[in-house]
RNA sequence: GUCCCGUUCGUCUAGCCAGGCCUAGGACACAGGGUUUUCAUCCCUGCAACAGGGGUUCGAAUCCCCUACGGGACGCCA
């Protein structure tokens, strides 16, 4: 039976590496029929708050990595907060003890490797250390495949507080719950030889260890640092990502289904994701094609998910209220389903709809009066449209192309100065479906203001 | 500084382990074109990469070595 541990520590944040490490874990017992275990390792009272649990909780829920066993969901092999398993630990520290792997030092314990010492002055900590020869550790990582390294210094288990340290309750944690996978970040290959070191000592058949490549930061150099740009899922919570397209772009990030798919639904992911699929190269974080992958889930939505989804976003930007009418809602959001990428551009998108003091674009502008006489054409188009009554789409239509017949031009020459005019931008949402939310009123109010001041200056 | 890991289009990646099928495939972005009488979608085309050098081999993106570059770790943080 797999049994694998996502053991974040809360910080305060739920960093886009973490989550994606939660994510490859849970995608990795999901596909082997295995268990998902979530760990808190709180051991660090100084940043350690139940608001910083929350934030975490509410990320793993909102990306849909449910955990067979932790906080609020139980199981055989807690407790699940590392800071509740001082007593395991303990024993643990009495059972290396008992192998005399363990003396103190400066009143903290240290763990003892095994092999010939000798004194080394070490100018890089600038200080005398002692160096000890010991036979290499060999990591077979399912991921980077054979990792060689000399552990030469003997480490603290156990400071001087009395706290033992991360190295040492980590590996405890994942004997004591029975872990057989460990999948995190590459910046834990090089600690791997200590644990691994610990795993022997205390006689445990160590885990299989797969360390995936880290995310680096979509310019500049380094990792993805917590005060970047998308480096935060709660980024995406408030930014009004959809976490299917979040979860699947993270998949991306690190790991291929080897051939083309790239969207993919969950059972497909989970069908085929392996270790094997995972990059040792890091990849660098690319929001457009995380926006690119969101418009794609946003377009598939059916219209009641869209609207419920979308409703609260005009809510909060604050383009609607209570008092705005249910109906008026759902028929903008109607006709601008599908166009735009992210929810957060819905605002700005259709905000015209409901308020008449929207904004007119400039570069627009240009375009709709660079030729022609477009005032001209905007002035034939509301007096056609005053005597319009049925402002349905195909009324519209129909006028529109009586319009333009009779001046002996296309219909789509009478629509980007309309649409500038009603709108105040070049875009939007289909023509005649637009001028019929707006409905009649509106259309001319607005057309017959902007003749007005354009006439005027 | 020491150690560990890595390096294919601008970015994510396929191909590498089992060398020839690679005039290196896909996706995002970008540029053109088409469909849509508009917007978006969608479709087509284009742009664009095996870090460099040596070696092994009939043949190397694929195997080996070196260099360069990138990343990480070196805490009585997790």
């Amino acid at each position: 039976m797999t049994r694998v541990r996502f053991a974040p520590s809360p910080t305060g944040f739920f960093h886009i590496g973490s989550a994606r490490t939660a994510l490859f874990n849970w995608l990795y017992a999901r596909h082997s029929g295995g268990s998902f275990i979530l760990r808190i390792e709180d051991t660090d009272a100084a940043r350690n708050t139940e608001q910083a649990l929350t934030v975490l909780i509410d990320g793993m829920r909102w990306l849909g990595l449910d955990w067979d066993e932790g906080p609020e969901s139980g199981g055989e092999y807690g407790p699940y907060f590392q800071s509740e398993r001082r007593a395991i630990h303990d024993a643990y520290i009495d059972r290396l003890r008992e192998v005399d792997r363990i003396y103190e030092k400066d009143g903290a314990l240290w763990f003892r490797l095994e092999g010939e010492r000798h004194t080394v002055y070490d100018d890089f900590r600038k200080k005398e250390v002692e160096k000890v020869r010991s036979a290499p550790i060999v990591i077979e990582d399912a991921v980077r495949g054979r990792v060689e390294k000399e552990l030469d210094e003997d480490f603290v288990i156990v400071r001087a507080s009395g706290d033992p340290v991360f190295h040492f309750v980590n590996v405890v944690d994942d004997i004591t719950m029975g872990i057989t996978h460990v999948i995190r970040g590459e910046d834990h290959l090089s600690n791997t030889p200590k644990h691994a070191a610990l795993f022997d000592a205390l006689g445990a058949p160590r885990p299989v260890f797969a360390h995936i490549p880290l995310i680096l930061k979509s310019d500049g150099p380094g990792k993805m640092s917590k005060r970047d740009r998308g480096a935060l899922i709660e980024e995406y919570q408030r930014r009004h990502f959809l976490p299917a397209a979040v979860r699947n772009y993270l998949c991306l990030l690190g790991w291929s289904p080897k051939d083309d798919r790239e969207k993919m639904a969950p059972e497909e992911l989970i069908e085929r994701f392996d270790l094997d699929g995972i990059n040792r190269g890091n990849a660098r974080f690319d929001e457009q094609k995380l926006v690119h992958l969101n418009g794609a889930y946003l377009r598939e939505l059916p219209l009641e998910t869209y609207a419920w989804m979308a409703r609260p976003v005009l809510h909060d930007a604050g383009i609607v209220d209570d008092e705005t009418p249910e109906d008026d809602v759902q028929s903008v959001l109607e006709i601008c389903r599908g166009k735009v990428n992210l929810l957060e551009d819905l605002p700005g998108y259709a905000d015209y709809f409901f308020r008449d003091d929207y904004a007119f674009d400039s570069a627009a502008e240009k375009r709709v009066f660079k030729k022609g006489d477009p005032l001209a054409d905007l002035e034939r188009v509301y007096r056609t449209l005053e005597k319009l009554d049925d402002f349905s789409a195909e009324s519209l239509e129909r006028t529109f192309a009586g319009l333009a017949e009779s001046a002996g031009v296309k219909p789509f020459a009478y629509f980007p100065v309309t649409r500038f005019a009603v709108s105040g931008r070049a875009g939007g949402p289909d023509f005649y479906a637009m001028l019929r939310v707006l409905g009649k009123e509106r259309t001319l109010g607005r057309i017959r203001r902007v003749l007005k001041e354009r006439k005027g200056s």
